[in-house]
DNA sequence: GACAAGTGGTTGGACGTCCTACTATTGGGA
DNA sequence: TCCCAATAGTAGGACGTCCAACCACTTGTC
């Protein structure tokens, strides 16, 4: 399926606003090159964001909410505590909660209490849960998941620029 | 000033969770490189918006004001209409309302209407919004944004990469 | 065994983002 | 001139994120 890139609903600007502010910033307030870089995350974070939702809007997924599946689908039994999911994806616990919920009141997963620590509720994937992380899947490579415009060799690039990233922050060891 | 690098709050993990799912995406559904790079970027979003947002946050702003009043300090009068703000800042126009909203109500910007539009309405920075934007500067400085683990040349090729991702997908021209 | 400290999860509130829908104003064309 | 489409901004609602506070339960220590 042909896939239009996600145009922005206004109109876009005939220069790049970035590399703008860059410019007044390297003459008002100094070196700018890592202003520009956090601003460029953050905007692409939110087109990516914008292309994927839409993407998976028709199936009635976010994608923090197919990333929860995914990760269901992954473990051995279909079915992890809350807490383990919070670190696998790095979220809070009340995000969890607020993904679980909406998640369950669409029949996607259930939660069930832990055999042994009556503390920890597990999350187990239904079957409509499985069926629909394959349907939302083919959704999310049918547009490469948002992203546009760079070839194998930049993509891992990025990834690789972006785990340093990550392990200097502490996100992992 | 030095900087303490934002732990997660949650005991980092011992391996990197998103090479994880990549690997297990490979065996069983298929190209993860993608997908890896889009998850990379969503989770390092994340964790500079964090840092940044908590060092604005004992200045009484979020990243998202912040910016605005950059913008609005890097104009000739220090007034911009704000769809104008909406087109620079690649927002929506219900977040520039509700962003100007609160920046109004710390007495930083002002609502003007347009001398010949009565439409539009015209954004101005008071002085104290100068002040604190340059205070906020410094404390985002301080923390290199909350970009850690790059040198300079590494910070520039991100830059780029991102900066082609925003271009394909339409951003500007 | 009892108590203190730690852990797991939920609730309520704040914030920023988007969407849909709406009002007010402008400007172009019949 | 008048109507209608386009534009500027706002209101209300949904969603995801975080924080602070809280309760239930577990674990370690005495």
């Amino acid at each position: 399926m042909a896939y239009c890139a996600p145009m922005p609903s206004h109109h876009p600007l005939p220069f790049d606003p970035i590399d703008r502010a860059a410019q007044l910033w390297q003459d008002r307030i100094g070196p700018a090159a890592t202003m520009a870089a956090v601003t460029n995350i953050m905007r692409v974070q939110q087109i990516l964001q914008s292309s994927v939702d839409a993407a998976l809007r028709p199936h009635g997924l976010t994608f923090a909410r197919y990333e929860a599946l995914v990760l269901l689908v992954f473990s051995r039994q279909g079915s992890l505590p809350m807490n383990v999911m919070g670190q696998r994806l790095q979220l809070h616990p009340t995000s969890v909660t607020n993904i679980v919920d909406r998640l369950q009141a669409d029949h996607l997963v259930e939660r069930n209490g832990h055999p042994t620590d009556r503390r920890t509720t597990v999350v187990t994937i239904t079957e409509a849960g499985r069926q629909r992380q394959k349907i939302a899947t083919g959704a999310l490579t049918d547009i490469d998941f948002g992203l546009v415009g760079l070839d194998d060799a930049q993509i891992a690039q990025l990834t690789a620029l972006l785990t340093e990233v990550r392990r200097a922050a502490g996100d992992f060891s």
